[in-house]
DNA sequence: TCTTAAACGAGACGGTACGTCTAGTCTTCTA
DNA sequence: TAGAAGACTAGACGTACCGTCTCGTTTAAGA
């Protein structure tokens, strides 16, 4: 491998190597600059001037102001991925998304996010970032439990996964983005247990259920 | 309260009225530039150049560029809260989700209304009047639908109406913000059943029930 | 005349007026950071500082730095073109040479002449402009003074008239910017008498000739 | 001299010695791109791009660059200085003033002086190596040869040798800087003959004076 | 019909941030 | 130790919009 490297790399390391100071102190400024004054204070100017950094360094590494806050919010987020080892399906499902839920709700990266879903609708970049590396890997998680227990024959096979998934996380991005109703990590049960369930009253005797029969 | 009007100031209408032309030609100018260069493009400058309007009379009728979008949004949006008589609960959501799936995915209002999620994390204005004048009306009509079936017996008594709403069209806005998933009238029908009837297998000596087979 | 500037020109007086104080302000801002720092104190960005007036309105009225410096020149150097009546050749000359060199050598209009011809050398437009506006009267001048006193038979006819006024305004120019001998308003006399009467010594028996006595 | 450094300094020569390729590829790289693109090419960034050269170099070598092409000025030149042997006085003075006039209007090296005048106006240290290195040891030449006139009695003894020089010299700058006159060898002549013998019309009967039938 | 007052178009203006450019310095590895 | 590579700070560049302002010009109701 090595001497791979260095027939398609001659100059393996040449010049001054990139200084890790510049990469955290642009970041630990864009966060700042975003909880002191909102999105709006977050300028590459601002950023620079905080941050001790010229502005030609941070284009250099950073194509766009929401870059940096991308990769601001993945450095200033903890990951929310980890699994329980022996948990229920219904306990994998509330502990992924009350997470989610916690993260957005209490803690600055909810902002954060809010912004990058800002940032993603006018740059396609942002937004091919934003589905790659946040996304799809929790996403991942909760369907990939999902097709286990389906396997298992704990789900009905004919469910769509990655709907169910929308229906697990999307609320939570909803009422972050609109805060028309709380945020918080009970939400995550209520979700799970409506979904896995369904909405619909089962009688005791669970007789002959009408509401199915009437329907479509 | 006219009266006192009338009392207090004399002169009710005078000088030159609004210019009904302003206001549409400023609409139509915001919905093109947007259609063609994107959110970017939608500055005041290019709505004042393209719509004949001078800025200062853009600012004098609309507080700021997200505003001008809002109400462009609201204008140039078709209706989606009609309700169909005599329809079954199932089919009145599906109704209403799938309008709002449609219009989002076959639309430009889809990306009119990414744009204005986006101001919206910047612009507490403007988020506010989102809720109010877009989402609440529609998540009315679902919350009341869902209510009735709760007091017609026909849903769990326990079912928490709020999530659900978002559990049914949360996933419409998620889809659209991230595109993580292809966006089509289709999916109404999936979310509905699945959040009705739940994830759940039912063991196969209830399989043979007719709800299931008479699905798409 | 009223018609014709009705048809030819529709909107005669549209718009809020341009301020004569930004006008003032950048010329005079431009000339007090030249003489307090010297050429490279002046950018647009101190200017604009300086002057309360935006880098914007700035660029709109002057296509560059140098034609700031240019307006500047003009505006604070006052005129040096006179000619008084009844002069003798000789007096017409050192009085012209003479001020330029005074203009030059003693006051701040030296090192901005300096410094437009510096600019000049990169910017056809600012060399232009200087030959128009500035050279070309002056030389005017004193070709014109040449010429009649060829016609009066009082110079030689076979004088390059342009090469003479280079032989009399050339050294201001040159020990301004070389800065290799002194500048000042004596220097006049000496070029001027030097060019007409000629550098070679004359006999005695014809020492007593009135140009000679006339001198210093 | 050189024995003393020896001595001083123990290690007179170690490590690498300097480089004849980077001083030789830094002033070529200057002059080709001051002929391209004029002064403005000329970019410390684009001679190290060029010359293949480190920018750390060049600024170990030359203080500015300014500097650079003052060097590269006088390494481009061929010399002007030369003097002819038994030559006369107006025959020396034409060759130096024509040998001048040429340089500035026929090679590349005049648009390089036009800068390097430009840059001497901001930069002191320019200045003084443009008066010390190549206007003094020019104006020397033609100082001597009028002192030596004047010791010989050829010239008038009260003549400013000085200004004279000026007046040769200054014009064939002047016109390169302003470019309000062409620039060719044959303005020597003009000059020389102007100033040696003055403007006045000599009368017929004494125009037998050797002085004009000399010329050229 | 004439006044009057608000609406309007035009565009100058002070700002802020943009993204780029170049100067000049600093740091590391290589010759 | 010279030099190459290139990361870095500093700061001006010229541009784009912002939101405000100051004019002169409609335009319709009221006098």
């Amino acid at each position: 491998v090595a001497d791979v490297e260095k027939t398609i790399v001659p100059h393996a390391q040449r010049g001054r190597p990139r200084s890790e100071r510049v990469r955290s102190a642009v970041l630990a400024a864009a966060a700042e600059l975003l909880v002191e004054g909102g999105i709006d204070a977050v300028t590459v100017e601002a950023i620079a001037a905080r941050a001790q950094v010229s502005k030609t360094t941070i284009y250099k590494w950073w194509p766009s102001r929401g870059h940096v806050m991308l990769e601001s919010f993945f450095s200033s987020t903890r990951d929310t991925i980890a699994v329980a080892e022996g948990a229920s399906l219904e306990e994998s499902l509330v502990f992924q998304v009350a997470a989610l839920a916690r993260l957005f709700g209490e803690t600055r990266s909810g902002p954060l996010m809010g912004d990058l879903v800002a940032a993603a609708q006018a740059d396609a970049e942002i937004r091919a970032a934003l589905q790659e590396r946040w996304l799809r890997p929790r996403r991942q998680v909760v369907v990939g439990l999902l097709r286990d227990a389906v396997r298992r024959g704990e789900l009905d096979p004919r469910v769509d996964v990655d709907a169910a998934a929308d229906q697990l996380f999307a609320p939570v991005y909803h009422r972050l983005l609109f805060g028309h109703e709380p945020l918080h990590g009970a939400l995550a049960e209520t979700l799970v247990r409506q979904l896995l369930a369904g909405l619909r009253h089962l009688p005791p005797d669970r007789a002959a259920r009408p509401p199915r029969t009437t329907r479509r």
